[in-house]
DNA sequence: CTCAAACTACCGAACGGTCGGTAGGGAACA
DNA sequence: TGTTCCCTACCGACCGTTCGGTAGTTTGAG
């Protein structure tokens, strides 16, 4: 039994039931503990949070800087930050679930140190918008503006995306990447192009 | 003190705190009552919770049917609906976010109740983007995905959105609009177009 | 023998909800 | 007009339960 088997059991709870709708007792069952069991790994629940938390952002980090370092055109490594982000969302969900949905249950004084370290992470794509613009491959608009509806599409797949679903994370991101490169609306030099991913119109 | 205040003010708290960690008590003194006396206008704190449930997703269905029938092209149509639910969402913000965060916190009996009416209006979103593409006016793309993401964009906000921040929901509301009609790539008879949202391209 | 890891037993506080009771204002009737 | 009656709205006190967390003890491998 470690550390990491507990912050485990505690965010499939979490992003189940939510953090106050959870109790120690819960996790302590899903770990096969006594409740009192528990501390010995962990000093408090808060602290359980702060260590999901942690972890889950740790992980989008990490993986986001090894895609925005790699020499490609901006329209490219978009569609790759949004393939890695959201399998990496979709294939972690407990974790992800308490990132995006759980961090407003940390006290106060916790919750003041995990913010900037998230916004930190929005400003990387931020920053990938805005580098497609300067080199004219996106087209004028709010960088911060953009990256929020990005991010806001990707993380409310969590709220709906269940893994025996009709579609693979990998073919939800590839139609997200078009919607938001390419648009709804057919322009007559866009009809019949080769790579459309979802010939099913009806239903 | 009439029942609607109670739900009122138990929606900003809910919102604000989420369900599970606001007590009767702190509704109570909200409306600035005794915990005892809330019995005497709700059955349970469920009860409290299905009322707001069913008073937000009211507001939003009424609005939504009266664009839905309007006679316009999809996309101006389409247009229209994004400003209305924006505006909606972020001008109930309290309701909205109890909506569309807080429904799991339903028993599982009241929760099944509610989960085939919220499902009802986002097909009336998939039924608007169908309309589009068998017009003619968007090009071929899955409805329910592409509704999944548009609804996921608009959605996210009630997460980040300030009404003291820098943009109105009218204005992000035209920004999103611009996004998902003509997506985020620069074509060349698309440039200088003349109805850009946002000139502002430095951080 | 040591020490981490687990246990049993317990704590004060807070939870959602219920109880009996009361203040006060109309309506009905003498 | 005075009295009785009922009803809405509210209250203080309390219920059983569960909460997060602690104290002290046993277990078992190195």
């Amino acid at each position: 039994m470690t550390r990491d088997d507990i912050l485990t059991a505690a965010a499939q709870m979490f992003s189940q039931k939510g953090f106050h709708a959870t109790s120690m007792q819960d996790i302590a069952q899903a770990v096969h503990l006594q409740k009192a069991s528990l501390y010995h790994h962990v000093a408090s629940k808060q602290e359980i949070l702060v260590g999901v938390l942690d972890w889950a952002l740790d992980l989008l980090i990490e993986r986001m800087e090894s895609v925005m370092n790699q020499p490609l055109p901006a329209d490219a490594k978009l569609r790759q930050a949004i393939q890695v982000y959201l399998t990496t969302l979709l294939e972690h969900r407990d974790l992800a679930a308490v990132l995006l949905l759980e961090h407003r249950s940390l006290k106060p004084d916790l919750h003041a140190r995990h913010i900037p370290r998230r916004d930190r992470y929005e400003q990387l794509w931020r920053d990938l918008i805005l580098e497609g613009i300067q080199s004219g491959d996106f087209r004028k608009c709010d960088p911060a503006m953009a990256a929020k509806a990005l991010l806001g599409v990707m993380n409310w797949c969590i709220t709906w995306y269940r893994s025996d679903g009709p579609l693979s994370p990998q073919e939800i991101a590839a139609q997200f990447a078009d919607l938001f490169l390419e648009g709804l609306v057919a322009h007559a030099e866009a009809v019949n192009r080769p790579e459309s991913h979802e010939p099913n119109t009806s239903a």
